[in-house]
Order: C-alpha cells, then structure tokens, then sequence
DNA sequence: GGGTCCTCCCGTACGCTGTATCGCTTCTCC
DNA sequence: GGAGAAGCGATACAGCGTACGGGAGGACCC
C-alpha cells in the first residue's frame, strides 16, 4: 500500500513486516557502505538490494520511498557527531566541540554534505545532536529565542563551513578551474583579486577554528553588553 | 566531437557553431525560465529543448553536458548578487550590503540553493561577486592570507544561513517534521530540547543579520587586537 | 559552377533511474 | 486447517543523460 502518510517522516513510521532477511536496519547499513565506497550518486535502489541479496522492489517493504532511505542514511551516521558526556563546562569549549565533531563526521561521510544541503536533520540521532547543541549553552541561562539565535548562528557557520570544504576537494573541479581562474584574474577585469591571486589560488589554511572563534566571540560580546549595560 | 576537455571549465569553452536558432544564451535563458516556474528538478535536456523548439540532442552543440548548463545558470543569476556601486566605505557595512544581496538573489532563485551547495561558482559573474568582496576589505590593508580568512568565514556564514533558510521553506516537510518533532520531545529523552519545544517550535524570526553582526564584531574585535597589543 | 568541408540539428538507441501493480509463497493466528 | 497477512520479486512504464551517426545547408576554393 503506497499509503497517503507521505508526509509523515520516516522515522514516525513503524517497519510495518514480519521481517525475516531484510530489515531496515540492513538496508541502511547497505546503502551507508554503497556511498562509503562509492559516493552517494552509486546508492540506487536496485543497487543497495543487490549488495543485500535481494531485487529492488523488496525494499519497498520497509522504506515507502528513495527520500526515506536518504533520510535513514543521513540519521544514522549524524550519530557520529555525538560528544562523549560531559560536555566542557565552557559553553564555548562545548560548542566549539559539538561543532568540530560535526565536521569531523562529515569528513567521514562526505556524501553527508549532499543530504544536510537538502534536508533538515530531524531523526532521533539528529535530535540528540540538537539536544547537544543546547545543552552546551544551558549555562548561560537564556530564554527560548536568544538560544535558538545562538544556535542557529553557529550551525549556519559551521555548515556553511563544511559545505565549502567539502566542494573545494571535488577533484573534478581544482586544476582546470584554477588555470581558467588565473587567466580570468589575468585580464585586468578584477582589480581587486588581481594582487591576490596573480600568482594562482593559494594554499588554504584550515580556518575552521578562526571563524568559528570570531562568531563566539562575537556573541559572547553581545552577551556581555545585554549583562552590564 | 566529445572531445577531451571535459576538464576544463565552461566558460573557457568557445560555444563553437554558426549559431542560427539556438544559442547558449537562449539555452540557458530557457533553463532558468523552467527552473523558476517549475524548480531546478524539471530542467531536464529534453524540456528545455522542448521549450525551444528544439530536439533534445540540439542542446549539445551548445554545452557538453548538462553539468555545463547548470553552471551557466547558476552564474547567470548570480549576477543578481551584484551591489551597485560606490560600496559603502565602512568594510562592514560594505560586506553586509554584499551578503544581504546575495541572499536576495536565492530568495529570487531558490533553486540557486541547490547548485550553489554542489559547485564552487567560479564563472564571470561570480568573480565579479568575489571581486565585490575583497574590494569591501580593501580599504582595511590586510594581507592576502587575513582577506581571505574573513571573505571565508562571512561566505561560509552567509550560505549556511540561506540553506537553513531554504530548507525551512520547503513546504513538504513541516507539518509532519513537526508533529513527529513534538511528539519525540514530549517522550522525556530530551531533556534540553523539551523546555524549549513543549509547545511545538515556534514562529522563526529573522536572524540573519543579527548572526552575521556577531561574526562582523568578532572579526573587527580581532582586528583591534592585533593593531594594539 | 561544382566540389568539398564544416557545422547545426536531430532520429534512434542504450543503459540507467524510481516505483506502480500484481502474484506467489510462507508464516501466524484463530 | 483455513484464512489472512506479510515478505519478496517479476514485469513494466515513463523518464533521464547522452553516444552515435546521418542529413541539410551555408562557406569556401578551384
């Protein structure tokens, strides 16, 4: 039955058979390592049956649709990001780790990038990576809305951050790109990057930290300023 | 002839033909007409071809793959990301004005979303935008390696807030997200998250430019540091 | 003026995708 | 033991990107 509870996330939906081979917990798993090894573009639905021993339409059992294993995917390995309890007392130190073991998930998973560009996170590892996320400024006492700002600020960074990482390592677009760059530059049309990069697209350093640095000290500014006025 | 340099960027590829009916500025025209009426996934060859007249395989004269058409287009609108000049002499306000412009142009082309998170936009109207930003820092005297640690950082910001933001607007999932979203909350194993989303999530407001006031801070904070230890 | 070549355009075809529909088989429960 | 449900899959369809090869027609040279 392709019920009419589209809208419902997955995770809401209970499995729904008697499982015997398959489960969903094995369709994940399969899919998580096709994109592993492959990258996401491989996981196709006949494929991940294929790696289980099955034909595609046995998956149909225990996902409704292609978005729903998606979803599975990109929930199942977010649980990486978890911190290991305690958090640092500092909400920075905290959010500054939640935010680095973030990134690190992602560099594990690359293909995470392409699903968290598309979908908001909101499977039960998801919540626990949010629940996280608020936990480490449950210190500072703030009221619903200046949390969610705070919140909002620094994952907008950090993804905003990973997304750029992860699009300047595509290997299919690096030399090419830099040498038609280059003689872009070289026309004398970019007044303003010609100084910059007339020598080619430097080396980039790991900004990670720095900016995301600026952005707490920022709000700890703010914060500070609302405190003593 | 599918010839051999695939590698080298679009922009870079003369269109060569004697162009009569078609032409890669009509091509991608077309492209963006559908992509705006109708979002980025029914832009296929065959539909824009249609949407000239044309014959699907027409379109490859033109461009030599379809990665090539979403590169045109996307650097097509971000022309729209352009600031008219003077820019404001205050860096931050210049850079503001440069972000708020940016996400003016997705919010005209959601769809820009899409692409903007799969590539490096690197075409002619996109190095205008990044000349526009290093030309807002210009006036701080900073090294090449310092611009562009603080070009980085307010990009990154800057596009992880207008994908959160696209996200957010896509209207299948909401409703539902956050029905299944109260419901898990309200289980108890949340305790952070439970206060804060007792009664369902509330009405978002506009943060952007108070998150990118808190990063601006931060930096020009940084910046006085190091001018007077 | 006639031949040659180059380029636009496109008919056809291939391998791939997600998934609707329906039927078979096997297990569970009364 | 009969009934119903549920796992599994064969087949099929519409759509995709694009490789290949051919026809049409303008441009150029002899």
């Amino acid at each position: 039955m392709t019920s009419e509870n589209g809208a419902v996330p997955v995770w809401a939906r209970p499995p729904a058979g008697r499982r015997t081979t398959l489960s969903r917990e094995a369709i994940v798993a399969a899919a998580v390592a096709v994109a592993d090894a492959e990258g996401l573009a491989a996981v196709s639905i006949r494929r991940v049956a294929a790696e289980l021993g099955a034909r595609a339409m046995s998956l149909y059992t225990y996902i409704e649709r292609k978005e729903d294993l998606l979803d599975l995917m990109a929930d199942e390995v977010i649980a990486e990001a978890h911190v290991a309890e305690p958090l640092p007392s500092d909400w920075r130190e905290a959010t500054m780790t939640i935010a680095r073991s973030e990134r690190a998930a992602v560099r594990h998973h690359p293909w995470l990038v392409e699903l968290i560009s598309r979908r908001e996170a909101v499977g039960p590892n998801g919540l626990r990576h949010l629940e996280q996320s608020v936990a480490a400024l449950s210190g500072l006492g703030l009221d619903r809305a200046a949390t969610l700002r705070i919140l909002a600020a620094v994952g907008d960074y950090t993804r905003g951050f990973i997304l750029r990482e992860h699009n300047a390592a595509d290997p299919r677009r690096t030399a090419a790109v830099d040498r038609y760059f280059k003689e872009r530059v070289g026309t004398g049309a970019y007044p303003h990057l010609e100084p910059m990069f007339r020598d080619g697209v430097p080396e980039q350093e790991d900004t990670f930290e720095i900016g995301l640095t600026w952005l707490l000290n920022g709000i700890a500014a703010g914060l500070d300023r609302e405190e003593s006025p």
